[in-house]
DNA sequence: TGTGCCCATTGGTGTGACTAATGTCCAGGC
DNA sequence: GCCTGGACATTAGTCACACCAATGGGCACA
């Protein structure tokens, strides 16, 4: 009989799901022993399914499988912490607001290398739909339709990435997402969306267009590093 | 019987490692379909080990498995490409080139920034570290010890990343290393090392030690700015 | 020509047995 | 009393087989 409420396509992904959501939350904490028996008997699963769970979160470096020992919790340090799964546990967990201030810390970095990269290589189609979500962004701000205005954000930090044309950086997509989703969800950004931040998304865009580097990657930088005082505020 | 040699402590560790760089160099390439028993009878490993290797892929983003189709290998951008695994067999194959060059627009916009945020979170230790292989630079590079040479490199700049403080900057060090081995043995930069590079890494690390964020972030933007020219020279 | 049902195919899961490491602990010797 | 070496209990690793569950494709029928 399984302890947590799962849902998921098959077995093993709502297993892994609860679980992984439990060691990303502390609980087990790092130097815990889990043995597979035990596992397969929580979940109610036979022990191929628990076994294939416990693999997938060997090969994420968030535990470790040894004869005679059992799975053993690592210390956080070892984990795969740019895995996206593992990104949305922390996020789901108590350790929310950390992995909040890391990430914006890593998009601080990425962002503006991206929006440069992207002056080099955006294609047509992208630079057009750039120059229209710093548009949509422009309107939803002023109606302070705040969830239209996360959705362009979204979409429109994603392009930027995307057309970077470099595949690490689009990468981090989803992460920065949930950077965007969970500011807008924990208020930590003003209400109705700055003028200026507004304004930046537009100067991003154009200088993309005009494939100007330099002027992309400091509009971009502005972006994030208003953005990481919003949060340290 | 195994077509291809494996060495590894388990089995499905060796079968995937396989599978894994198989299908990032490109063979199979996206849209094929694999089926479970090929996989295991190709390997001569029961369909449970088969099966566990699948998910690992799975979870990777590199695979997708359904009833009645079978194993269906995902186009690149859809992958999990900052895996440390992936990036590994992307390295070791046809695309290494592409891969090099994409980790090292990634580091021009992390490195500063761990240098950065190392300028206000270095311990006292993580300190003397920086300083102590600056020097280990500086004095290698004179002797043309390329090996020594390239040890402290990627130890400066681990350490960097580690006392940025921050787990996601600090989860892209086996990729960074990865980038540092992969340009010397390629013959992709200057020897002896130049000594404007050696000196920039003692501005970033005296400049950690006065606490000087922007310093910092500057000096460690020279360094991976001029390492993007070299490789694209 | 279209449309809906049937079924062959293929992964998904469960089970039990056996194998292989490897911590632990105890016996024996120094 | 302390070290050393080996037997043993424990736990993951692997395998074979059986059965379940989807589902794409093709066939029969309208």
């Amino acid at each position: 009989m399984a302890v947590t409420t799962m849902s998921a396509e098959t077995l093993h992904e709502g297993v892994l799901d609860v679980l992984g959501a439990e060691i990303a939350g502390g609980t087990p904490p790092p130097g815990s022993v889990l043995r597979l028996e035990d596992l397969a008997a929580r979940f109610d699963v036979s022990r191929t399914v628990a076994r294939e769970v416990v693999r997938i979160l060997e090969s994420m470096s968030m535990v470790s499988s040894r004869r005679r020992v059992g799975v053993t919790i690592r210390p956080l340090a070892e984990w795969n912490v740019l895995d996206p799964r593992v990104i949305r546990w922390r996020l789901a967990g108590t350790g929310r607001r950390a992995q909040l201030t890391s990430l914006t810390v890593l998009r601080a970095g990425v962002e503006p290398v991206a929006a440069s990269e992207a002056a080099h290589r955006a294609s047509a189609d992208q630079i057009d739909r750039l120059l229209a979500l710093a548009r949509d962004l422009l309107e939803t701000s002023r109606l302070g339709d705040l969830a239209s205005f996360l959705e362009a954000d979204i979409a429109f930090h994603q392009t930027v990435l995307e057309a970077s044309g470099n595949e690490l950086l689009a990468a981090l997509h989803p992460a920065i997402a949930e950077v965007l989703v969970g500011r807008t969800q924990h208020q930590l950004m003003p209400n109705p969306p700055r003028d200026v931040a507004v304004d930046l998304h537009r100067q991003v865009a154009e200088a993309i267009a005009r494939r100007d580097a330099r002027a992309a990657g400091d509009a971009m930088r502005s972006i994030v590093s208003e953005v990481g005082g919003a949060l340290t505020e």
